[in-house]
DNA sequence: GTCGATTACTTGTGTATACAACTCTAATAC
DNA sequence: GTATTAGAGTTGTATACACAAGTAATCGAC
């Protein structure tokens, strides 16, 4: 009875994803607290820089640690918990979290509505609003609102920025309809976010109507996915609808 | 009065992104189709491979593209939309589709449980379940299963892999919890859903709780960004917490 | 016809090198 | 004291080259 011994080649970067993955959780780096150098660990391990730094990728990939040039990799922080259907706004989760939500508007414009946005507003004019909310200074959430022009003709940018668009809207609101995907950053995300390009995001589009039906705000909100996950609660059936209820645990 | 000419260096990864998914999204390649290989894609940029391998990678990360190696890189498909709270199962998610579903069970074991799922499901004697679920024969799902080994020891591997897990355990069940994030593929998902380490994958974890309120199941599910999306329905408010109900909103 | 080996081509991993862009600290000028 | 600049070090982009691992087509043997 012979055995075959195969030869399998080791994946460096493999290797040394994990020793660090394996270091950041245990504690050795501190959130927020710098790793060494990308020369150092090239020197450690006894591989090139480009190996080290797609081990370095991985771990980024993953949210554990981020980057900026010419500082260093650093450990990234914890993320929040955002409950669906529970009806709480951003920043209150953020309060919850014990962080310091803030808002900034990036741009306030009147412009033609991209296709699947006119559509839904049964308008080509609308106002756009993109948004930046940060929590404890840092990028959490990236959001692009359009609502009718119409509509936002009486808005200021000054109330937006200070204002939910909720309140600043006149109209009795029946719910909203939100998808959620997992993405890769855009270039244009990464930067708002400070995040590398095609780090995981959630991606969320929201369509929020009024009580006669008809849609009154278009929302996507991107959050990187480091930052935040979402939490829903699946309630059990009642006896009227028994069978789709078992349905719920597979 | 004078104005300052900036020379801004153009990143050329970034721009090859660009076009080719440009040439992605405007149906160039068809869903499936091999795109230029990376030697040609080099001659025809001027670019070295690795700037090629890195705009490829964007696109990798965004979902729009795949690679296999020694076969080339060719377009990826459309994602399935999953509601929440609407209780149906994967299966009839992709059914919904158009798309056949099938799931096997690639681990099934009696052992320790993890520290977090110990403590849900109140002892550390469980049956762990590791199932693929496939569409059309390409990964859709990779999802874990825990329950008490007590309820599992009466459960085979035939049984879970036909059958699901309600419909076996005979418990009336409460609901569920599940939180949602996105997050990069680790080595081990990306192997079994056939993605790349690092793309973005929606990662859901759900405590399923009998009618005594006690934790009956615990499942990871970890679905590729690109082949999935979750819905909710965030209703308005009753009257009676019409406070809670306007912050849906923003 | 089938099967296995070979070949050409593909993507994946890795080294070495170079330069761009950025950060921080120390030195210098006012 | 403040403001500016230089230098050392950092990460980010890019080239050239090499080899590993995989795929598909072709060829030869049976």
């Amino acid at each position: 009875m012979y055995t075959t011994l195969i030869q399998v080649r080791t994946i460096r970067y493999h290797r040394i994803a994990d020793e660090l993955r394996s270091r950041v959780q245990s504690g050795a780096y501190a959130s927020g607290r710098l790793l060494p150098s990308e020369a150092e660990l090239s020197s450690e391990f006894s591989v090139s820089r480009v190996t080290v730094r797609k081990a370095l990728e991985m771990l980024r990939d993953e949210g554990l640690v981020d980057s900026r040039q010419g500082f260093g990799w650093f450990v990234a922080g914890d993320p929040v918990r955002q409950p669906l259907g529970r009806l709480a706004t951003i920043e209150d989760q953020m309060r919850a979290s014990g962080m310091t939500p803030e808002r900034h508007v990036l741009e306030f414009a009147f412009e033609k509505a991209p296709r699947d946005v006119a559509r839904a507003l049964g308008t080509q004019n609308v106002l756009r609003v993109l948004r930046i909310n940060l929590a404890d200074n840092e990028p959490f959430a990236l959001v692009t609102v359009w609502c009718a022009a119409e509509r936002g003709q009486h808005l200021s940018r000054a109330d937006v920025e200070r204002t939910p668009f909720y309140e600043l809207l006149d109209v009795p609101l029946q719910g909203a309809t939100q998808t959620i995907a997992a993405d890769a950053a855009t270039k244009t995300e990464a930067l708002h976010l400070n995040v590398p390009e095609g780090a995981p995001v959630l991606r969320c589009r929201r369509v929020t109507t009024g009580a006669d039906g008809k849609t009154v705000l278009v929302s996507h909100h991107v959050f990187p996915g480091h930052r935040t996950e979402f939490v829903v609660d699946l309630p059990s059936a009642e006896p009227s609808i028994a069978p789709s209820g078992l349905r719920l645990v597979e």
